[in-house]
DNA sequence: CATTGTGTTCCTATAATCGGAACACCTTTT
DNA sequence: AAAAGGTGTTCCGATTATAGGAACACAATG
């Protein structure tokens, strides 16, 4: 009688995770029987379970994420090629700019920042480290992301409810459509505060070997410094990184002659 | 006659994700069932609830680590005040010494790295990311920090098994209490490619309100760069950084006098 | 010293899990 | 073209872990 597949006992577990990891003041045992719906008894020995495994942590009755998910993930994370061949661009970038550099991966209808670089100057955006999200239509390196993405499923992510973030989040499906054209053709996109209040961002895409987008970097801080001189600066080192990165990746660049054998780029079907 | 409490089930999948995490090869549904035990039914469904929740992906018929564990993690790391305060020092030590920070955690007999920042040179320690395990008792950070764990916690773990990564880990206890106690003496401590082979790094220990030991940070290298005159200077750079990072973190240092009002100095029991 | 908040234990009916067997699908080999 | 070996997947009755109310333990608080 267990109408979908899977086993509901490790879903529980894994909304429990989830329910830890949004709430803003970390919750109690009896929180998350409420947040769940669960009874006190069944989190109870979910929890214990989880924390066995260092999957969360108890402190003075209050449950947060622990560094056992830090040692499990650090293996998606280390194993990201992604991530690894753009490691050192973001370093440099985050010197060469001072300012805050980011990686997202496409996550749904989200992307997932998976590496973050600091410059010099002090004032950062703070919220998104790694691990964090936003919404894949706002934000300079989401946006370059969306914009790259095959139309079908520019077309299934547009018809879902689109996320408000700040006050300047575009959702108008029209509008984002028009934007992303932009985007396409001049190499780079702009969140200008729509992702985060105050902050602006300039994101390029990175591609793989098949073409396809597998992610995007940013450099961004605070408006105040993104005047129109400096965002056209920033635009031309980001797409610059972002250009070495997927070559890194094997993305044979369009400037690159296509590869002589013809047959051979095709992939394993 | 579920003999210790917890959810079987969820140990299940937790050792499914370690299993997957641990293999040098992406590995598939059947070599998971032998590893694990399991029969391959069992693990079947485990995997699908746990690829439903993109703790896991599928590529091409083997399994790995997927980006949902990375966005849960995500919350252990970004709400780490160690790591919160170490950051901007990371990316600084980078810039000026070219070799690799890193920031470790204590997690029982290994140190968990938490945060990692690379300087320019181009030959580094791969393989200990973020996420990334070292033994407590090799290398600077981690022994920074077994160094300045209450003397009844270092004896629990000097009485198990120390592990061995490479030709001049050092198992002796008694060796290893006597190198402790240079360490506590000297401030910081050199690990001599006794955790990662031909990896030099000088570790300094970062401390809490209460005096307790948060972690520690390192810059390590080839063995090339670390002369006696560098490792030297990089002591007093490693050093001072924990020191700073420590007074973020709410540790009085030594120099500071002790606050007027003793009795507010105990914390919630 | 009652009250309200934590987490924890106990226990049996219930419902999810187990797991062998059979199947579907794709390569590679014969 | 057929066979062999490799994936993952479905099916379904027996088994057994889970569910979850009630009661308890232990703080902190009023």
């Amino acid at each position: 009688m267990n109408g979908m597949d899977g086993s509901l006992t490790v879903q529980k577990a894994i909304s429990l995770l989830h329910l830890i990891r949004m709430a803003k003041l970390d919750p109690a045992l009896a929180d998350l029987a409420v947040a769940s719906g669960m009874p006190k008894t069944v989190c109870h020995r979910l929890l214990r379970t989880l924390q066995e495994a260092r999957f969360i942590e108890r402190i003075g009755g209050r449950y947060r994420i622990g560094l056992g998910l830090v040692e499990v993930a650090g293996a998606a994370l280390g194993r990201n090629e992604l991530r690894q061949h753009a490691s050192r661009r973001l370093a440099e970038l985050a010197r060469r700019t001072g300012d805050a550099v980011m990686l997202f991966a496409p996550y749904g209808m989200q992307a997932l920042c998976i590496d973050r670089a600091d410059g010099d100057f002090p004032i950062k955006a703070a919220g998104v480290e790694i691990g964090g999200l936003l919404p894949i239509h706002a934000g300079g390196a989401p946006f370059a992301i969306l914009s790259h993405l095959p139309a079908e499923e520019i077309e299934q992510l547009l018809a879902g409810p689109l996320a408000v973030t700040t006050s300047r989040t575009e959702t108008d499906p029209a509008v984002l459509r028009a934007r992303m054209a932009e985007v396409r053709a001049c190499g780079f996109a702009v969140g200008d505060g729509d992702a985060i209040e105050f902050i602006v961002a300039v994101g390029a895409p990175v591609f793989g070997a098949e073409g396809q987008v597998l992610g995007a970097i940013s450099v961004g801080g605070i408006e105040q410094r993104y005047g129109a001189a400096r965002r056209q600066e920033i635009a031309g080192l980001v797409v610059e990184a972002a250009a070495d990165i997927s070559a890194r990746c094997g993305h044979a660049r369009s400037m690159t002659p296509p590869e002589p054998h013809a047959e051979r780029r095709r992939r394993s079907g």
